[in-house]
DNA sequence: CGGCCTCTTTGGCTGAACCATTCAACACAG
DNA sequence: CTGTGTTGAATGGTTCAGCCAAAGAGGCCG
């Protein structure tokens, strides 16, 4: 600060002069954290650092780096929020790099979700334009593996009979599974994001009566069938009017709430 | 340990007796900044602490938390990694809260996105799934200013002549705003994670030669058409056609460039 | 009254030390 | 020889005390 307040002191001196003084933006001086998980960051996305390998414990850092512990660890927490290293303590831990699979896609994108709180309806136009294209890429590319877990899915929801609970988790593990099908890493990613929160965001025990259940687990096995039958057109189709039919049903159920429930609050 | 070694020799004995001894699982000891992050997480994302509110000042969290300033500046570091909170150094500065925008959103996928080493095809999949609903919601939610930024990336990307930069930016500068009128955000951060992360992983300039930049403009123009006249259908038949196209034509160029490329390393 | 200076508040960073956990090596009893 | 308990070392987790740097607040002097 000092040395750039004597300066300009200085200089105006020589502009006065008329003769014309460099131009100066205002520069940003990043954290010494930052400037350190910036680096690591790089090698580890470059490829540099492969996975499961193990940086420098800690003090070692310190010693190449010429900064604090604090610093440092400062800068592994960041990249461990990242989820670009897993930090273990004890001996033989350290600092591993780690990267990270579909269930921290998942994860973040869930959080992002939270945190921007998404209106419930972007949630599901969102769905509306994924889950088809999942179910198209399912009938493109299942295996027979697949299949069988689609199958398993869909008996698991029949099953569960009146146990909403556990119709509910077999409706996701179910839709999940048709995103695993279609073996976009990232759709998977988006989709199970999706699904987790659309269905934490809505109050699911109010609607799903028998009829909604009946009328799902009916659109699930004909999205079955199509994707049985590589009929991706076919489940394409099926997929985008079972999702737009239980966006509007939430709709519909939100809206009765919404009379309900907020009214008495205001 | 000790504490779980000693008591499991005098039970044995009374395991003898027959008598059943309580079952303990591996208990998880969090962190202290965790268990602090957490909380202030929480707090965040339930609206307790709104959107530019001051937390106190560390010196003042560490007297009212017990912990270690250390400690407390980690916490607060995760949060700041996960955009829930903005530091500010200096007088008056301290940690904000912070909800993040549209783009955070950008910025976290597209780290996902590096970070899980996703393939471009899936890249090309998830937008050929995601743009033509933007489109499609565009074309029914435009505004007369959703409009005039779409003329204005569209003159844009014409006057670009054979600038490439130009034009890519421009292109660019389109498709997010296609997506901005389409008015759902999480589409919004998705298509501009998208776009961006295709940019950068694209050879581009390989393939963008004129007939291609033509080709282009022509579909701007008429899915701009199609969401002036506010027809979703049309402009989301048209998008699809787009999408496909440059996908297959970047898939065509990729090869090509396989065969030159990769070979000579091996 | 206005510009400058100093003071205070706040985050950024350092260094040293101690605690907790984990694993490996080793010594000792059976 | 075997297995079992003990000890030691490596490593992350936490604390404490302190200084530096940036930036606003308020007073002081021209």
């Amino acid at each position: 600060m000092q040395s750039a307040e004597h300066p300009s002191r200085t200089a105006r001196g020589r502009a006065a002069a008329g003769e014309p003084r460099p131009r100066f933006d205002t520069l940003t001086v990043p954290k010494a954290s930052d400037v350190l998980a910036a680096e690591v960051r790089e090698r580890i996305l470059s490829g540099e650092f492969t996975e499961g390998m193990a940086l420098p414990p800690e003090r070692q850092l310190v010693e190449q780096t010429g900064l604090s512990r604090a610093t440092v660890r400062e800068a592994l927490r960041v990249l461990e929020v990242e989820r670009l290293l897993e930090i273990r303590p004890g001996r033989g831990g350290g600092a591993f790099v780690h990267r990270p699979g579909r269930e921290s896609l998942a994860n973040t994108v869930r959080l992002v979700i939270r945190g921007q709180r998404i209106r419930l309806e972007d949630l599901h136009e969102t769905r509306e334009a994924i889950e088809p294209a999942c179910a198209a890429l399912a009938a493109r590319r299942r295996t027979d593996a697949d299949l069988a877990e689609l199958d398993d899915a869909h008996a698991e929801l029949v099953a569960a009979g009146d146990d909403i609970q556990r119709f509910l988790r077999a409706n996701i593990h179910w839709h999940n599974a048709v995103a695993r099908a279609g073996e976009n890493e990232l759709l998977i990613g988006f989709m199970s994001a999706l699904s987790q929160s659309i269905h934490a965001a809505t109050d699911i025990e109010q609607f799903m009566d028998a009829d909604i259940r009946k009328l799902t687990a009916r659109a699930h096995a004909r999205i079955t069938e199509a994707i049985r039958d590589r009929d991706s057109e076919a489940a394409m189709r099926r997929m985008t009017r079972h999702v737009c039919g239980f966006a509007q049903a939430a709709a519909e159920v939100d809206r009765r709430d919404g009379v309900e429930l907020t009214d008495p609050e205001n």
